[in-house]
DNA sequence: CTGTTAGCGCATTCAC
DNA sequence: GTGAATGCGCTAACAG
């Protein structure tokens, strides 16, 4: 037993050949001899030594097979949201399948400059909350994939938001209908609220936008008029911020017949509530959701929403990554008629 | 613009001063006066050079602030597992607070090898259904904390399950009670089975064994014997593999009237089978769960259970590793009683 | 308080 | 096929 850590000279010496060519049986196999690299392997194998120092190794070439998964949010928030998590699982799926490591980074972090000398990447998921970061990796000199978001002259996955937002909408609405919105992050505030006369932010670059946009064209073709007093604002697809905003849209006067929800942790929500209050669904209410996650596929009634394979949107990132693809592209979505329209 | 990326040598250089000063200045604000290093930092600013290479860093401080989490299987699973990702969050949300970064690792890796050179330590969070990375893990030369399982000598975090399952089912069990247990990870199968004799894995170091200790003490105590055809094995805390043990139990005969769960969610998946079959709980079903997981407390009924704080976990084995804490610790754990017992 | 120097452990030339 | 030399970019120790 050795105290001190083998080093690759430290074997070389031992075995009695040069460091070049320990090296060389770890890294390059063209270079030596078959047998050699094996006898070289076996003897290392007996004396300890598990192959070239990592940490060096990323100075040395450059690389480290780490590649830095940015959240747009806390790491807290985005790993119990089931379409964030479903995405992480493509990633790190196809991450594994290709020796490479997964970095978890938060949307909220400072900065990416602690990071960005020894990753080999970023897979960038979603707006991150901190703007700091999309300047950085916009400047960053390794590559970057971003996710339902983009930077110009970055590799991009995306759907098309607004024609998917359209097209649930289309099916849900007729004319006469009273129609309400549940958006998300539509304007810069950290409480539920109807969004009135608030500045819209990152009205150019965010989905939600873009799904508002999709809304109200086929609200607009239906002659439904949708005023900002009857679009909600939530923070997060998160269930407590839907659960007030339900409260406030199941008691409004008159009560909306149809309510359009950005995803479907917030439309369930308000499916929940308004059964819990009796009221019908769809009959008196009808509901859309956005993303199609397990949980609605289970729910009954089942939720009319937009199916978009979050994981296939992991996968497709980390190979865009992988493959240094520079291309921008739009993975199909689908619509999936439930009980609730 | 320059379009090599600078370096601390070249940066020197253009200030006319020499290399340690420059990295004295980013490193050790206590080597010069406060107004030369604020002078330098912002000239470094100016000309883009935004602090010392981290990749040069690792190798030569031999540290990273990079914590590996090392996963029992693989990350696509555990992401999407309540318990799991709220210990996750608790590990993530104390590792930013201290600036370090989080790199995932699956427990069905091939090794800990490849990363052990450069991260600072490693969080095992169950153990690994490769059993290889605990021998690895045991030997490493990184800090290691293990949660829900212990490595010897290294420092741990658990509750005392045999305890917790005790408590649970002394509360569900009354003399004459027909009496299942839905338990994890028992024997070595990939699919859900009851154990009948099959040779029980991990009994010494497994989690499931020491719960099932408690249930079968409970239950002696009763005078309650369970025999091992009674016993389900589950690969998995997932709904899809309790679903078929919930069928298998609510239509055997006799009918058991208590079902002692290890897991909350395959809990509410036989609680939400039996109420779609008609059968009464807690009247004709009494129904435990483990972990005290948000949805059980949503879900009506309300579930019996016992609460451990998962993201608590996170933190103190975090918290155990950042402090190189060597003793083994028992957090607490508490009976959640709710209607289905 | 500042500058010089010697490696951290390795991969890659280039001669042989 | 192999071995010696250079430097990836930096920090810590030391000397001034």
């Amino acid at each position: 037993m050795n105290k001190t850590k083998l080093t690759l000279k430290d074997v070389a010496e031992q075995l009695g050949v040069s460091t070049a060519t320990i090296s060389n049986a770890f890294n390059r196999p063209d270079q030596l001899s078959k047998t050699k690299r094996e006898e070289i392997l076996a003897q290392c194998k007996k004396i300890g030594y598990s192959g070239p120092n990592k940490a060096a190794q990323i100075l040395r070439k450059g690389t480290s097979n780490i590649v830095a998964l940015v959240l747009a949010d806390s790491i807290s928030y985005m790993v119990s949201d089931p379409v964030a998590s479903t995405f992480i699982k493509g990633v790190s799926s196809t991450l594994q399948e290709n020796g490479k490591h997964l970095l978890l980074y938060a949307g909220d972090s400072d900065s990416i400059l602690d990071v960005v000398d020894f990753v080999d990447g970023f897979i960038c998921y979603g707006q991150p909350r901190n703007s700091n970061l999309v300047s950085e990796l916009a400047v960053s000199p390794k590559p970057v994939v971003t996710v339902d978001f983009d930077i110009e002259d970055k590799p991009s996955i995306n759907i098309d938001n607004e024609e998917a937002a359209y097209r649930v909408a289309s099916h849900a609405l007729n004319e006469g209908d009273n129609v309400a919105i549940f958006g998300l992050r539509l304007i810069d505030s950290p409480s539920t609220c109807r969004i009135y006369d608030n500045p819209l932010i990152d009205v150019d670059s965010s989905i939600a936008h873009r799904r508002l946009d999709g809304y109200l064209r086929a609200a607009t073709e239906k002659s439904i008029s949708v005023s900002n007093e009857r679009i909600w604002h939530l923070p997060e697809s998160d269930r407590h911020f839907a659960r007030q905003a339900a409260k406030e849209v199941l008691t409004s006067s008159p009560r909306p017949n149809v309510v359009l929800c950005m995803s479907d942790i917030i439309a369930l929500e308000l499916l929940h509530l308004a059964l819990e209050m009796g009221i019908k669904v769809p009959e008196e209410l009808k509901i859309t959701g956005f993303d199609g996650i397990e949980e609605a596929e289970r729910t009954r009634p089942r939720l009319t929403t937009v199916c978009q394979s979050s994981s296939e949107k992991g996968v497709e990132a980390t190979k865009a990554l992988l493959n240094q693809v520079t291309a921008k592209s739009t993975l199909p979505f689908e619509l999936q008629v439930g009980d609730t329209v």
